[in-house]
DNA sequence: CGACAAATTGAGACCAATCAAAGGGCGTGG
DNA sequence: CCACGCCCTTTGATTGGTCTCAATTTGTCG
């Protein structure tokens, strides 16, 4: 079911214009009260837990398209940090005006709920990866899941450039940083992948998917679920709910 | 916002009768078509993803009141099998109805979405446990977070009886059995808790506590996300939404 | 009571963390 | 433009925590 043309307009006002978030710039702090959500236009940015002793858990890397901010509504605050990794635009949405609109629009009640859904499914698969999988098949399940979601963005699904660094790689996949780095070498050692410092070029494709597959068959599944939040920035997307 | 009372009735058709589920009966399936929502009226249930090894990631455990299928709602599918670790009681409650409804009336909508938010940051936490704790440290929070639900439905929050085996807390803390085993006899030889089979007393919260914190001060909060889906059977509880 | 699953405990292996040092890349300022 | 400093990265040696394999005990249900 799609949207009136009133009722586009009506999104439409909602939309904040895109922002500017440079490097290491913050779009929310953890325990910031959630009054908006946003929509990364240009960019990537991670979400992570941080302590007073410095230790992190990346819990989601975010790439262009994808709706931040859902976690938030229950509590009314705001439960990790989300930082640009590189030089970033997101355009913000006013929470509570996008939960009246909800109420008047089902389809994008509905969207919400998809969105949030598709959340929910790809953080039990990090959790199967964190919970039961070894350092290689942690790395080889963050390159493919990264290379599928650079392709459904029209890249190219074997050359990448990571702007996370290693040790954000690891605070993902719940490694230190020495451990990533160790296992770049070694799947360079075996010709899996090429890597140039954050170049990396993933040759050998089905053999990686090999190393995830051989532990849990299951996970591809829960991959596609992965690339949660891709929201059109003019919010097209809502057409489709 | 509360509900008329023809809303009220539409909802309260909308819910089955409790039927029961035998000890290592199956609410959901994964891969099964999501075609409704379950409630917990009585006993104890584990969410979790299995392969063809037979290792299995639990990634919750439920008890009375909680909502469950949320994680289906974007795919169609179950992307996990939901089994009762004891007898149980669960009342279904058909989807496809459910989102009608919360498309007349906002308050539902705004509970699922509520409901939904929370297992995000639930989630969250549990990465953060899985990515960057180690053994003691988990399962002193399983301990605690278990503690804090028992009591928030009235129970004794020191005199814990634990419905799941050894292998289903170690399935879900990331942990072999054997280690978990090993945990409860340290933790009793240190006077942290007293293990006599399921039934666990924990004698020392505070140290338990300071297991937790002294690794991340922050998981105190995430904790308290947790709770995601009490909702009283007879949906008492959207007269709040 | 018997059969089977669950739990405990031990010994040893292995994987990732830790500690440590050196090399690279990038931006800033001279 | 180069030099410096800082952070990121790589690699090595060693430690340590958890897994693995194995045997035994305990508990549960027919």
């Amino acid at each position: 079911m799609g949207l009136a043309s009133g009722q586009l307009r009506r999104l439409g006002e909602l939309i904040m214009p895109a922002h500017r978030v440079p490097r290491g710039g913050y779009v929310f702090r953890a325990g910031g009260d959630t009054n908006t959500l946003a929509v990364v236009r240009r960019g990537t940015l991670k979400s992570a837990v941080l302590d007073e002793q410095g230790r992190e858990q990346v819990v989601g890397f975010h790439l262009t398209g994808e709706l931040l901010g859902l976690d938030g509504i229950a509590a009314g605050k705001y439960c990790r940090d989300v930082v640009a990794l590189e030089d970033s635009e997101v355009c913000r949405i006013p929470y509570p005006e996008l939960q009246k609109l909800s109420n008047d629009i089902p389809a994008v009640a509905n969207y919400i709920q998809t969105t949030m859904s598709r959340e929910i499914s790809r953080a039990y698969g990090v959790m199967l990866l964190l919970g039961s999988m070894r350092a290689e098949m942690r790395l080889a399940f963050f390159l493919l899941d990264l290379s599928r979601r650079v392709l459904a963005r029209g890249y190219s699904p074997t050359r990448l450039s990571l702007p996370m660094t290693r040790k954000e790689i690891g605070g993902y996949l719940g490694l230190k940083l020495e451990s990533v780095s160790r296992l770049f070498s070694t799947f360079q050692r075996d010709g899996l992948i090429e890597v140039r410092g954050k170049a990396v070029n993933l040759v050998e494709l089905g053999r990686l998917q090999e190393i995830v597959q051989d532990a849990h068959p299951q996970l591809g599944k829960l991959l596609e679920n992965g690339d949660a939040s891709v929201l059109n920035a003019q919010c097209a997307a809502l057409n489709l709910a």
